[in-house]
DNA sequence: CGAATGACCAAGC
DNA sequence: GGCTTGGCCATTC
């Protein structure tokens, strides 16, 4: 593959394992890639990553979507939305709430309750 | 190897 | 309160 790092293969896997309803932010993927200030990189990888991905799953550290989404920032709501998250009228997600970390349990560290 | 880039993050104005 | 600058880190040319 072209974008042969083991960062970005990291990142892969994480992404993938994020589960629907939930979303993670560049930097906690960047973190468990070994490297918590490559957040840059990380939406690197993913723009130029696997569209079989759920990228849309993934923002940035306010909850807020990014703008280089392929289609669009409203897309990539409406992707969440159809996916169970709650957008704010900022367009920014429950970060807070909906955060989901693949070494912990969906039950229990979070907040949901 | 050096310079450029990037879907970020935090601080400054 | 929104825009600008710098820094960070890894990939790519």
């Amino acid at each position: 593959m072209s974008s042969n790092g083991n960062f970005s293969a990291a990142i892969y896997e994480y992404v993938a394992e994020i589960p629907p309803g939930r979303v993670m932010t560049y930097g906690q993927l960047a973190a468990l890639a070994g490297s918590p200030r490559a957040a840059r990189m990380v939406g690197g990888v993913a723009h130029f990553g696997p569209e079989g991905l759920p990228w849309h799953r993934v923002v940035n550290k306010r909850g807020g979507l990014v703008s280089g989404y392929h289609g669009g920032r409203l897309m990539q709501e409406q992707a969440l939305e159809a996916e169970g998250v709650q957008i704010d009228d900022d367009g920014n997600v429950d970060i807070d709430r909906l955060i989901w970390w693949p070494a912990t349990s969906d039950t229990g560290n979070n907040k949901l309750t």
